[in-house]
This record gives C-alpha cells, sequence and structure tokens, in this order.
DNA sequence: GGAACTCGCCAC
DNA sequence: AAACGTGGCGAGTTCC
C-alpha cells in the first residue's frame, strides 16, 4: 500500500514547481559593477597572499619541486609536498585515504605559512563560486536561480545556476562580499522568513516525545541553555543564568550556541560523543588538546580559554572530556529523550523489516538506507514540505491580490520575498497566518505550535544588511 | 578536448 | 556494533 495521502504528496510537487518556476522567472537585483569591484579587491588580496607564499621556505620548496607547474591552487602538489617530501604525518585522511589537505588537516600541521594556501582558498571561493557566478548567470541585472523537487533523496528542494541556498552567512568577510551585491527591486527590499526550528519540530510530529513537545511549547524553555549547562558544568553560574538568564550573557550565550552547533544537532543527525567532544573542543571552545594544566585558560566565562572552568570541574584533559560528553550523551538519549531514542529504534527496525518508510507527507522513500539516513529523510523531507505548501499558498495569494511584491526563493525552511515597502505588512501578516493557522489546519498532524521570524532588509538595500522586522 | 572523478567548502 | 544527514559547484586531475 503507498500512503494514503500519495496524491498530496504529488498535488503539491506539482504545485509547488510551478510556484517555484514563478520565483525563478522573478529573480533578484545584481548590482553587477559592485562584483567586479569585489572581485578586483579579491584577485590584488590573492595575489598579496601568493606573494608571501612565495617568498616563505614553504612557497620557496614548493618551487623547487614543481618548478614552472608550480600552482599554489594545487591540492594534489600541496599533499605530495607536506606528505610526501616534508614527511609530515598525516593527522587526518580524505575519503580515499589520501592525506587530507582540508583547513582542519593543515591548521594541525603547526605550518605558519600554510595559513596562506588557507587565505587563498578563501578568497577564490568568494571570487569564483559566488561573485563570478553572479556576473556569468545574470541577465540585464538578476539573476534567476532554478529550484528543482525532484533532484534529492529526501524529498527536499536543491538550486542551482547560480545556487541560491549556500550564500556565505556565517563569516562575516565572505557574507558582505557575497550578499552585499544582492538586492530587490528598485524601491523595494528583500525581506526573508525563516520557519523557527523546522526539524526539531518535524521530527516531533514522528516521535511525540513528551520532553520534547514541551519544550517546543514552551516559550520560557530552551533546549539548548540546558544542553550548554550540562555540557559544560555551568553550576557555577548559576547566579548569572537565575537572575538574567543564559542569553543575557555573550559568552554564555556562545556556549549555548556551542551545545547546540557542537552536541544537540549533530546527536539528532546520527553524531556521537566522540567526534562531538573533539569538534566542542577544536572549533567552539578552543580548548588544548591532550592533557590542560592550570594556566592554559584563564577563568570562564572567557569561552575562547574555558579549560580552567573545566580543570576546576575536574574535567583535565581532552580524555576526561570525552568520557564527561560520553555520559552527557547517555543522559540526552536514555532520560531525556527516550521517547525520541525508542521511536528511533523502531523506526529503523520497521523499515529493515519493509525495505521503505512513509513522510507524513506522502511521500515513500524506498531503497538501501543506512541507520542515519533513515532517521533523518523523513524528517528533513516533511519539514521541508511545510515550506513549500506555505509558499504555495503565499505565490497564489500574491497573484490573487495582485500584488507589487514576489516570491523569489527558498533556502529549506526559508522563503525570500522581493517586498513593496507599502505591502510589508500585509505581506508579513499573510505569511504569518499561513504559516501558524493555515499549515496546521492543511496537516492536522502537527502536533507542536509553528512559528516564522522575519527579517527585512532596507528599501533599496543589499542582503547584508538585514534586521528583524518589528510589528 | 571533454567526461568523470576527487577534494574542498559553502548552505540548511 | 558503529559512528553527521542533504545538496551545488569550482579547481585540479586523469582517462579516453
Amino acid at each position: 500500500m503507498p500512503p494514503q495521502n500519495m496524491l498530496d504528496g504529488y498535488g503539491l510537487l506539482h504545485a509547488g514547481t510551478l510556484a517555484l518556476a514563478r520565483a525563478e522567472r522573478n529573480g533578484m537585483r545584481i548590482d553587477v559593477e559592485l562584483c567586479e569591484r569585489h572581485i578586483g579587491d579579491l584577485r590584488s588580496k590573492i595575489i598579496e597572499e601568493q606573494a608571501k607564499l612565495s617568498e616563505s621556505q614553504l612557497g620557496k620548496d614548493w618551487t623547487k619541486k614543481y618548478g614552472s607547474d608550480t600552482n599554489y591552487g594545487s591540492d594534489t602538489q600541496l599533499s605530495s609536498l607536506i606528505y610526501d617530501a616534508y614527511g609530515m604525518k598525516a593527522g587526518k585522511r580524505t575519503a580515499k585515504g589520501q592525506g587530507s589537505t582540508d583547513e582542519e588537516a593543515l591548521r594541525s600541521l603547526g605550518i605558519e605559512e600554510l595559513s596562506h594556501v588557507i587565505a587563498i582558498r578563501k578568497y577564490s571561493k568568494i571570487e569564483t563560486t559566488y561573485l563570478g557566478s553572479y556576473v556569468r548567470e545574470q541577465v540585464n541585472g538578476f539573476i534567476h536561480p532554478s529550484f528543482s523537487l525532484h533532484t534529492t533523496v529526501t524529498y527536499r528542494s536543491s538550486s542551482s545556476d547560480p545556487n541560491l541556498q549556500n550564500v556565505p552567512v556565517r563569516d562575516e568577510t565572505a557574507m558582505e562580499y557575497c550578499r552585499s551585491v544582492i538586492f530587490a527591486r528598485k524601491k523595494h527590499r528583500i525581506v526573508e522568513v525563516d520557519w523557527k526550528g523546522a526539524e526539531v519540530s518535524a521530527a516531533a510530529c514522528y516521535h511525540k516525545d513528551p520532553e520534547m513537545i514541551r519544550y517546543l511549547k514552551d516559550p520560557k524553555s530552551d533546549m539548548h541553555a540546558d544542553q550548554a549547562y550540562v555540557l559544560f558544568k555551568l553550576q557555577a553560574f548559576d547566579q548569572i543564568i537565575n537572575s538574567k538568564g543564559l542569553k543575557s550573557d555573550p559568552d554564555l550565550y556562545r556556549l549555548r550556541q556551542a551545545a547546540k552547533n557542537g552536541f544537540v544537532f549533530p546527536e539528532f543527525y546520527g553524531d556521537y560523543y566522540v567526534n562531538c567532544a573533539s569538534n566542542l573542543a577544536n572549533n567552539w571552545c578552543k580548548l588544548p588538546r591532550g592533557s590542560w594544566s592550570p594556566g592554559q585558560g584563564v577563568p570562564m566565562p572567557e569561552v575562547g580559554h574555558m579549560s580552567d572552568h573545566l580543570i576546576r570541574q575536574g574535567i583535565t584533559s581532552l580524555d576526561a572530556f570525552t568520557e564527561h560528553v560520553k555520559k552527557v550523551e547517555s543522559d540526552f538519549w536514555n532520560k531525556r529523550f527516550r521517547v525520541y531514542n525508542q521511536w528511533r529504534k523502531n523506526w529503523v527496525a520497521d523499515y529493515q523489516d519493509k525495505g521503505w518508510f512513509n513522510l507524513l507527507t506522502g511521500f515513500r522513500c524506498q531503497g538501501v538506507f543506512d541507520k542515519n539516513q533513515c532517521i533523518n529523510y523523513p524528517v528533513q523531507g516533511a519539514a521541508f514540505h511545510w515550506l513549500l505548501w506555505s509558499l504555495v499558498q503565499v505565490d497564489r495569494i500574491s497573484r490573487q491580490e495582485k500584488w507589487d511584491s514576489r516570491l523569489v526563493g527558498e533556502v529549506h525552511d526559508s522563503m525570500l520575498l522581493d517586498v513593496a515597502p507599502e505591502e510589508l505588512e500585509h505581506v508579513v501578516a499573510t505569511i504569518r497566518r499561513v504559516a501558524k493557522e493555515e499549515l496546521p489546519k492543511h496537516f492536522p498532524w502537527i502536533i507542536v505550535p509553528i512559528d516564522v521570524e522575519v527579517k527585512v532588509g532596507e528599501i533599496d538595500g543589499p542582503w547584508s544588511r538585514m534586521s528583524p522586522y518589528k510589528d
């Protein structure tokens, strides 16, 4: 038996394709001259870094080995230089077993001059993948990113030519270079509407874990803050946390982000404590590896040096921290979210029995999947379908009501619009109504509140300058 | 000279 | 017992 609502699934993709085709036709305005200026700027930065590299010992060894074939952009040459010629031990390997030359691997080698290689890569990435593709793809000053619903195994969407779904946002420099050239139409503003915690909420509709539902229903509760508290043993900061809340302190807030992105989400995706501990130590808290002696850090809440804090809590090395994260993980799955955990086990067993599983939105995944894929696909797909269904409604309403505002794109759990300022209030109210009222009516299995976050650009302002929308 | 591959890196 | 899910895309490289 196919899923009972399979025809609904087909209807959603059909309507979604048409709505996305209209968004594609709409497109987004690009400042082509600014792109060219940014590209020129990046080229000089790259030349500077290349010059510094060629003067260094590493650069000299590189030229000695490859002569006129020397290419600082070749990872093959770099790999051969550091792992063969220098004979360094590869701490990290690629999928095919070669010594890795990614940023993490290069940093771990402790060769100062490799920072130039990393810088060249970062600037080149911005120049070619983003700004270069905008100039190449633009027609009369507009890019028309393409959206597909038939390419992904999860029933999410994809975007290409150019891809609007991977424009830098976390790295401030890259964000500024790339988003500062993208605009709405003249006299209009860019509006972005994000579905808050879409995947966590969609997952809850499958597993129905009461503790998770409590978190999602109670606006005062904070799953990531609670996790930061146990992960980093923050009892010493009870006074701050209880009086002003963890979010009020910038350093404690960064630890909340670390818990969210370095533990909670990876655990949901199927990662485990050894990776989480290592990533947290390396990327989020900048804890030294190996044995931590007092003085390697300073007292919390200096996030960059929190080893003294952990030493005081009896966690004196990465190994000890890993053991601690192991206990936190066990508590996470066996106590806090034990219903979620049981659902994962049952879901995978059921798939292994039948060879397929259904999404709540009317799709079936059939094929050979590993455990993590089994758990992740239905969640990713259904979360995206919330957005897609809402996008179809907004597209329809915008045409019925003859808006001067229009949809221009979508990034899995957010929609992107080009909005006429006089319509802003109405557009936002419409989307809020669709998301919070009509969507749960359409999908009666939604058992958690839906919420959206609206960000607006300035009139004639770029995508790099977005502020929270205030009603 | 183009197809197919690996690797690295951007997003959610 | 095993160990992070989904995409697109550019550069370099290898193969035909």
